[in-house]
DNA sequence: AAAGAGTATGACAACGTTGTCCGACCGCCG
DNA sequence: CGGCGGTCGGACAACGTTGTCATACTCTTT
């Protein structure tokens, strides 16, 4: 900048004025600026500038489990483009479900001063964010709440809609129905089993350990767990699946076994509709749960200081395949 | 960390020693000063450290067709896996396709000094950068070369790719092939359609317009466009689909209509496998892609100045239906 | 014609940090 | 006891930009 000035022979300020496009500067002297600005390719330093105001970065953070994951991409998606809508972009980062990763990175973000930070978070502490909540740099929460911390969050209706899921199934005449899940550290996880519990609960059908698998980290893994479940005396009749990679999992298994054990799976993806055999499945609507997030982290950023919200958002049970108990029952 | 410094009863300097590890202090002291750290809730800022040592930002720009793709969301997060080796965040944008706005992102990510660039190009012309790689900012292209502009590329064999698949129909017997692309703008699309027409050539079979269709954007287009040549007098035998949303769109046409035409995808997909029925795909690594595109990257950014290369990865046809011109033939 | 209002430009400090340099203090040796 | 090398702390400038204020000039008004 200092060349440019030194180049159109004018001062610091007026390349300043010029280049931000400030009133009060002749039509001569700033075509001369412009001149040199292009000549010497300057561009101005965007860090110095929000620097010297106190300015916003024009940055926000985004953290998620992982960016290759289609439901977290579409997150990031969503929050970009709005983002965009305010000049504003996306640094993402993925946790891999590891705590100390997540704190670093949120760590890293704040050290950059961005805007405001979106988080689904991994850990089970974020009390150490207080200060920087404090500090100016909002919070807002994806899928699972933030621990000890108040700050805003956009859920889902995970308990619902596991609940509605199984009671379809149960109203399908189902008795002996296997849920299938991650690992219950997580608190999406802890939900859907809770409402697939309550559906059972509300049907008076008692609990049975048996037909609880957890640690169902893949579609292999599902895979081998129906395996292993319809070859046990008095198997299921019919599998919830937690999520989507257990959906798949199972979807693959029990048509290659021929089975018609009945499938409802926890989200919805991509080509469900075009899976071997139709698919019954809880969904939801990512792009609003991105979108409701953004728009509360941007609220908190032109200043909202009202207290935090919990937003939960609805699922829906897509009923695609047949899930009466059939011949088998 | 002004405030620091009284706290601590210290100066700056000191302060800035203590928080960067920087040796010479005395215990006593940095404890003290660590405590006033933890007490005031310091953070070093990142912004202003960068800005005076003229130092690296430690951040990368990322510009893609559209984050929420799994191609390119892939992409994305290998390389922030790769960046996160260096303490290096990824700030990423997608610019739709639009040139114009791919220029905008462009231009906002050097202005914010970035170590490096990732691009998978949508616009003609990238003369703009030449300015931004001379003062040090490297750029690297992945999926498409960049216009107008000596950089580093990785690139698919989109020509020998789509020529294997090809020229594999044509050794199952089939002499009319449909071909189903998106936009002829794109520079993928029309290597893809070259090397189908290279295949085509080597077999002696005539070029035929009306086997050839463009502008299929979606499964949906793709699906119209199959209905319909599968109407024309003398339809194909066979399909070439040279995306995966428009493999997606022909599958589910072909099945429902319950057609024995052979169908050969470009692009893998991730429940390729489970489609309805088995589909033959020109599959590569995406992964590989970007590890290599991030590679280049950082290379230069440590400083290599040679001349810049083009990297070209290899295709592979995975078979996996038949394709054998059948009874229809 | 003088005063006032407004416009155009520049000098300077400041944002938060770190590199450079200088001085203070320590213990040690001659 | 004086000087010397080493260690430690601090004052200051600088990174690239912009806000504040001062100044010089132009034009209008009375």
């Amino acid at each position: 900048m200092v060349d440019v000035a030194r180049l159109a022979g004018v001062s610091l300020k007026t390349v300043s004025r010029v280049v931000n496009g400030e009133p009060h500067v002749q039509r001569a002297m700033a075509d001369r600026v412009l001149a040199a600005v292009a000549e010497l390719g300057f561009q101005r330093n965007h860090m110095a500038s929000a620097l010297r105001a106190g300015r916003a970065s024009a940055t926000i953070g985004l953290i998620i489990e992982e960016l290759a994951n289609p439901f977290y991409s579409t997150i990031a998606h969503v929050t970009a483009e709005m983002a965009r809508d305010r000049d504003t972009l996306l640094l993402s980062a993925s946790s891999e479900e590891d705590p100390v990763r997540e704190e670093q990175l949120l760590r890293d973000l704040c050290s950059r001063r961005v805007d405001g930070l979106l988080v689904v978070p991994a850990g089970c502490d974020h009390s150490f964010l207080n200060s920087q909540v404090e500090m100016g740099i909002p919070v807002v929460f994806l899928d699972r709440p933030g621990t000890n911390i108040e700050a805003d969050a956009v859920l889902l209706d995970n308990r619902g809609g596991a609940r509605s899921g199984v009671r379809r199934l149960v109203a399908d005449g189902h008795r002996r129905i296997g849920v299938l899940l991650d690992s219950v550290d997580v608190h999406t996880m802890r939900e859907r089993l809770a409402g697939a519990q309550d559906a059972l609960a509300d049907a008076g059908i008692g609990y049975d350990g048996a037909l609880v698998r957890g640690g169902v980290r893949d579609p292999a893994t599902a895979a081998a767990a129906v395996a292993d479940m319809l070859t046990q005396p008095n198997p299921p009749t019919a599998f919830l699946a937690l999520n989507n990679r257990i959906t798949v999992g199972a979807v693959q298994e029990l048509w290659r076994r021929g089975s018609d054990a009945a499938l409802v799976g926890f989200d919805d993806f991509e080509l469900s509709h075009l899976m071997p055999r139709p698919l019954t499945v809880i969904g939801y609507d990512t792009r609003e749960l991105a979108r409701r997030a953004a728009q509360l982290l941007f609220a908190r950023i032109d200043g909202d200081r009202s207290r935090p919200r919990t937003v939960v958002l609805p699922t829906e049970l897509i009923e695609r395949g047949l899930t009466a108990a059939g011949a088998t029952a």
